[in-house]
DNA sequence: ATCACGACTGGGAGCGCTCCCACCGTACTG
DNA sequence: CAGTACGGTGGGAGCGCTCCCAGTCGTGAT
């Protein structure tokens, strides 16, 4: 009576597939698995039976058995407010699913609140429930990356930590997205040029700094390091940070900011000082995220191509996890202890009225 | 040697924790599965061999014995731009998150893409195994939930799709949400009161509407169909529909609009007019988005409880799955054609200087 | 002391799949 | 014409767990 499953009501079976082929379980499961060592004739018998039958394999046996999952993580940690107010997550996850769709892999998604689920998580992932990790919004001091070095779990960053990362990562081109906004206002005669950068102990925020420093000295300006002041990334930071140049160098007029957040920010205080953008003063941002198409006037900044950044991820990591040397890393190997695969896709600069 | 499992090298099974505790493998299935049918004694003696050992238990091995899979989907349909443009979805997603961790349940996340993979997603979900499935953004002519409810899989909207939704759903407040704008508008001195309505083959556009209707009614402001225009929830139809406004109506002294992306559109044509906000025309939006406090002014706009129906929706959904709703709840059979248990979350007008 | 009856406990029987080895026939080879 | 490769195939042996049925043991009633 109580025989067979009690949920999802009998769905075929290997096994039943085959009796109605006529064929072993092995070669099903090798047919399903497009094993190459099945005869033309039989595959098709094969493919008949699983049709009329509508089989769809079993992920959890299929687990067991083959000691994988067909299962990746994407890690968030929680604390990533900034990232949560902004399409960068949406497109970030748009692009992996859209990725590992083509892999028949399944995107788990972990949000980590707490050090303690930080600590459980790699219980879960020692419990074998994931090929691999996709880790969105690192920081420099997170040891999540080696940890799951050390367990042999193919991993790949959003971002780098630091600029020798060991772990294959894949990033936008934060530095050039830098230079390409400090050429933009330099070559419509901004003189002045000031920037609100990002805190320093986050890469991305050095990166783009540093794309502004050689931008200014390619264009043989003079280096005023007063013209440089530090945001957190949050709107009243770019508030602070902007009152700071404004005391600092009255007569500025430009500003490059690492986020659009923090050029929000900056925006509100110039209007305050009664500067008019972009007559008086530029205005530049980074992200290229919904305030800026919204803000007033609409704001230039620089867009990384997001979706694309999360499709470069989950190939990342596909090519880790069926083991492939894989020919889209431009210059980095995997091999011994050396960087390991990575991809630094291009920015794009968006003007708009604010510049 | 190099026996046992070839990847996460042996980690302590089920077997190995009974030999430990000396106890058998039926006795260590029960304490870690909360059993009461255990005594204190021997429940401690496995407690400890399962810490000594760090032992986790294999969730493939669980899933195919047991017959389920601890693991829930969300399911979105990608073609809702609109919906990644925004925090509602992460902020769905982490209450989501946040609701299913205190039942140790995986989160899936599927992106529907095509209507292909729509029609695909029965077999996906059979195959895939899922406890049950929350559904993002459904319209009205989606024919998933009912779907879902035939295959009997545990099933949660996020808002209703028709007045008398059958399948279970958690909502907010839409109607209101409107009145409450409504009625601190007309408070506010406003007389002439427009609305840029969404599509209203969309549910929550009807109810927004609704609030509108009714809060005008309870003023005992004339009912005017020529200051209600519909937009698409896009800021182009924003700015299409004030136009209409403003041709029907140019002494219109305030807007509600059904989306902050309306407004933003609404935002652009009133300046274009040369309409003061909010001394001419006070202005409100729905979702208090990003956009909404950057908009400048910065906009009023009603607020969700988002996060809190990401999590209402997960424990609505752990209640069927657990069967806590499965005959004792409020009338839990959708299959009968009674409606599902549900909950509607109250909104929150968050005033700002566009009104 | 005997019996019945619970409270606990051990372990067999799978869940549906992959892995792998033995095996089959056939087409070569020497 | 035996010998030797193979491409192709069937099916046994688990993967680590849950379910469930027999025990085993104490206890109270007779």
């Amino acid at each position: 009576m109580a025989s067979g499953g009690r949920r999802g009501g009998g769905r075929p079976t290997l096994e039943e597939v085959a009796a109605r082929a006529g064929v072993g379980r092995g070669t099903v499961s090798r047919v399903i698995n497009g094993s190459p060592r099945v005869s033309e004739r039989t595959r098709s018998l094969v493919q008949q039976a699983v049709a009329d039958l509508g089989y769809v394999p079993n992920r959890a046996a299929r687990a067991l058995a083959g000691n994988r999952a067909d299962t990746v993580a994407l890690v968030v940690p929680e604390t990533e407010t900034r990232l949560f107010a902004e399409p960068y997550f949406s497109g970030i996850l748009r692009g992996v699913s859209a990725g590992l769709a083509d892999h028949d892999m399944q995107l788990l998604l972990t949000l980590i609140r707490t050090s303690k689920e930080r600590r459980r998580f790699a219980d879960y992932l020692a419990a074998h429930r994931v090929d691999g990790v996709l880790l969105v919004s690192v920081h420099g001091d997170d040891p999540l990356p080696d940890l799951l070095g050390r367990m042999a779990i193919p991993t790949v960053l959003n971002g780098r930590r630091t600029a020798g990362e060991l772990v294959p990562y894949v990033d936008s081109d934060n530095t050039g997205g830098a230079q390409s906004a400090l050429e933009h206002l330099i070559g419509r005669g901004r003189r002045q040029v000031a920037t609100i950068a990002g805190p320093l102990d986050m890469y991305v925020a050095h990166c783009r700094l540093d794309g502004y420093r050689q931008a200014v000295r390619a264009a043989g300006h003079p280096e005023d390091d007063a013209l440089v002041a530090h945001g957190d990334f949050t709107e009243e930071g770019g508030r602070r940070a902007l009152r700071e140049l404004l005391t600092r160098r009255p007569a500025l007029d430009a500003v490059f900011c690492a986020s659009d957040v923090m050029a929000a920010g900056a925006r509100q205080e110039l209007r305050t000082a009664g500067r008019r953008i972009p007559d008086d003063v530029a205005l530049v941002g980074f992200d290229d995220s919904a305030i800026a198409r919204h803000m007033d006037p609409p704001l230039t900044s620089v867009r990384q191509p997001i979706e694309e950044m999360g499709r470069a991820m989950a190939g990342l990591l596909m090519a880790q996890i069926t083991g492939e040397a894989e020919g889209g890393g431009p210059d980095a190997r995997s091999a011994t202890g050396q960087a390991g695969p990575h991809l630094v896709l291009p920015t794009e600069l968006v003007r708009r009225q604010s510049s």
